[in-house]
This record gives structure tokens, sequence and C-alpha cells, in this order.
DNA sequence: AGTAAAGTACAACGTGCATGGTAAATTGGG
DNA sequence: CCCAATTTACCATGCACGTTGTACTTTACT
């Protein structure tokens, strides 16, 4: 009796101010961590794991929920007494899934990124970050449906996922860029577009690749991050260029 | 019985060597010249219209013909006599309105870039190009339907739409920067490259932009272009950074 | 082994929707 | 004003799917 995804009046708005981790649940003593691979809560697993594969390739109102199952290798039952429904499926999915992103993307950057020269770091930030989307293919399949798709889902929805996905991915590089910036390094006299600019310009080719094209091999990729790490650091324009920004 | 849009075997391929431009129609002397306006040609256009708009608000598989029915005023059997089926009214629908998109942008930048200098060119030439997605919010809705399903649309649609459209802006834009590269104003070693940087960094604030959030106002997409254009022209990197292009 | 929780198969209900048929109404051109 | 093409209203069919109830089976823990 939900169903918000078809929803006449969408885009009520939410206080985004309560805390983004919620108030961890009261301890469940009853279940005093369930192996996680187990059986129960394996289940879980795997319908929000299937879930996401089928919802990523089909599309939200396309995918029906005894695909997931079949995906899942559960019964549809199974699906409707660990959901409430479709939707809080989906959002659940959404949510995690980004969370998951996300940590995997702070990770590689933590590690990839060694501070030794800028245009190193900046190489190593841009494959990270292309690197998501093709470490996660389903995942980003998915977030083009939302993004087609954001009128129909609630604010609610949306705002969670931006904050559990990709606000903290764009901070992270916001970080990185601003570090150099403070060594003298790079100019940057707008952090946020400057962050903005950079997340375009790597995954620029990927993004406006004509559809339907074969994906991109690895060694192509490195070759768009690094030529988009070198316009962003020096541009096009030659000196004769009329017009210094400041 | 075609149904394309839930097909399991998709994405089979199209010879794309025939000449772009249809060969034109023998003539059809039985019409000659229907006031496009008028009543009966009128009815096709009002359909078209319509389709646009609640396949972009909707998304493919959740408009439905009668929604198309009641946006365009005319009755559901009416759009069966017009077309074959809900997919080649879609495929119909974007095919054209892509063709007018293109022309208007061909159109605009005729008309905006001057020629004087080049950070004005590209400035004319920015916003020619954003300009596109508020002048035709439909269209684009449309388009990110598209590319969040694109699996599930036969190759040939999806050749056509591209060709239509994206193709056409895409040469346009690589044209006029190869003229100012050609003039000495730019240093543009790929031109392919370079003009997909250049479409990147000017739209990427309203493609990056937080999902739901309210759209920018005039002032601050033009903001967002001349910062874009002159990031594209001179980057952010310092004399200091190491490692240049070449 | 035994028991309670969890999972499954199956059937059913209601809905929304694509698509087609048909006969009456409308409209535009001559 | 008349005719032919077009449009419309209405009905019918068939399918896909979300969701729920129920009774049976499996699983996991003691």
């Amino acid at each position: 009796m939900v169903n918000w995804a078809t929803d006449d009046d969408p885009h009520r708005r939410l206080p985004l101010s309560t805390s983004p981790t919620a108030p961890a649940a009261p301890a469940t003593p009853e279940r005093p961590v369930p192996a996680r691979t187990g059986g129960r809560a394996g289940k879980r697993q795997a319908i929000t794991q299937g879930a996401r594969t089928v919802f990523g390739r089909e599309g939200y109102s396309r995918t029906s929920i005894e695909a997931i199952a079949a995906e899942a290798g559960v019964s549809t039952r199974t699906i409707y007494n660990h959901f409430e429904g479709k939707d809080q499926l989906f959002s659940d999915v959404v949510h995690d899934s980004a969370g998951q992103v996300a940590d995997a993307f702070i990770a590689t950057v933590e590690k990839q990124v060694t501070g030794t020269d800028p245009r190193t770091d900046l190489l190593a930030l841009g494959r990270a970050f292309v690197g998501q989307r093709t470490q996660f293919p389903e995942h980003f399949a998915m977030i083009r449906q939302i993004k087609a798709e954001v009128q129909h889902f609630p604010a609610a929805v949306i705002d969670a996922w931006q904050q559990a996905g990709p606000q903290r991915v764009q901070q992270e590089v916001a970080r990185r860029l601003q570090q150099l910036a403070d060594a003298g390094l790079l100019r940057i006299p707008e952090p946020a577009r400057a962050t903005v600019h950079f997340i375009a310009l790597v995954t620029s080719e990927i993004t406006i690749r004509p559809y339907g094209s074969p994906a991109l091999g690895p060694a192509q990729v490195r070759d768009c991050v690094t030529r988009a790490v070198d316009a962003f650091l020096h541009g096009y324009g030659t000196d004769s260029a009329a017009g210094a920004p400041r």
C-alpha cells in the first residue's frame, strides 16, 4: 500500500540535520551476532545481492520480485519476510551498496595516494575514482536508474543515498585536492568547483562515450585518466589566450 | 508482439554505413505538404509532443499509452492509428526530439560564436551547450531514461538517436575548438579528447549536482560556464607542478 | 532428537496496462 | 452540403506482477 515509486506527490523534503549514522540499535541480546555468512542472515545478504544485480540490469519498474528471488535463489515469500515490499527493498539496497562503494573508494585512495608529487597523486586519485565504475558495474547501473527516476523516489531515500555514497566520495576528493593546494602545488580558488571539475574530467570519456559501445579496456581507462589529469593541471589554452582567469 | 523493451536478447548490431540522412521519401504526391499545423498531421504532432513530455517525466516502462493520450488530448486509439505501438512511438519521439535539439544548438552556435577572441567564443559555445538542457528539459529527462535503459532498447534505435543528436552536437563543438586551435589560440593535441573534456567541464556542475536539489538559476549557470571555461583554458596547476604534459 | 524459527510451494486476488475490434461521431476538403 | 478519412468511446482480452494467506518442509540450535 506504499508504492511511492508511482506516487503522485513525490519529493517531500527531509531534515538532514539528524545524525547520519542512526543511533545503534539497543543491543538485541536475542541474536548475539549470528554469523553474518550463516543461514538466516545469509538469506538477507543473498536477497540484497541479487536485488542489486537485477535492479541494475532492469531498472526499478521493470524488476519483478520473482526475478530477484530467482537471482538470489530464494522464494518470493522469503523476500516479503525480510522486507516490507519492493520499494523498501530498493532503498535498502541502494543505501547499502552506496556505502560499500564509498568505503572501497576511500580505502583505495588511502593506499594509492602516496603524496610523492602532485601529478602522481592526481593520477592515483583519478584512477581510484574511475575504478569504482569498473569494480562495481552493477551498482552504477543502479545509480543510472536512480538518476533517471529521481522524481519517483521520495526525497528521504535520495538524501540517504547521497549521504551514504556520493557525498562521502566527493568530500574525500575535495580533501585530497585541498591538501595539494595547501602545499602550493595546485591553485584552487574555489574548492567545490575544482572538485567537480576534476571528477567531470576523469569520468568524461566513460560518461560521454556513445551508449551501447563496448566498455573501454583497462589500458584505455588509464590513458583517459592521464589525459584528464593533464587537462586538469594545464588546460588547453596558449600564452596568447586573452583574459587570464585572474 | 514486438515489445523489444523487455526483450531477452537485446543489442543486435546495425551497420552504420548507410547514409545518416535517410534518402528523401519518394515525394508522396498524395499529400502535397499538408499544413503541418492542420488537423490530421497536427494530431501526430500533438502525440509526439505529449509523448515526449510523459516519457521524460515517467520513463519508458512507467508511461502508459493512456497517459500520453491524455497529455496529447487524443484518444488512445488514435495513437495506435499513427504508430505501431509504444516502442515505435518511443523511438520516433527520441529521434525527432534529438534532431530538433541538435538543430537548435547548431543554430545558436552559429549566431553566438562570433570569433572575436578565444575566451569569448568558448563562453558562447559553453553557454549554448548548457542552454540545451535548460531549453529542452523534457528532452533531457527522456535522455536520462535512455541512458539508464540502453540495454533494453535495440541497438538500431540507440544508433539512430546518437546520429541524429549527440554526434552532430559533439561534432559541432569539435569543429569550433579546432578552428581556435588552427588559429593558434588553443593547444589541442587530441581533438576528440579535448571536445569531451570541454563538454564535461561546462556541464559538470549541472550533472554532478546532488539529485533532487533545485535547478540552478540562469546567473548561476552563466557562472558555472565561466569557471569551466577558465578551467579548460588554464587548468589548476601551478608552475611548480612537476611533469608537464609534453 | 526435538523444537521453534525460517523458508518454500502454491494458489489467489486485484490492478494496471498494451493492444485490438467495432460502430458511432466528427471533421476537413470539394 | 456531402463524402471519405479520421477520430472517438467503449468494450474485451490477455498478461504480468505486487502482495498476501496457508499449510508443508527445512534448518539451526540445545
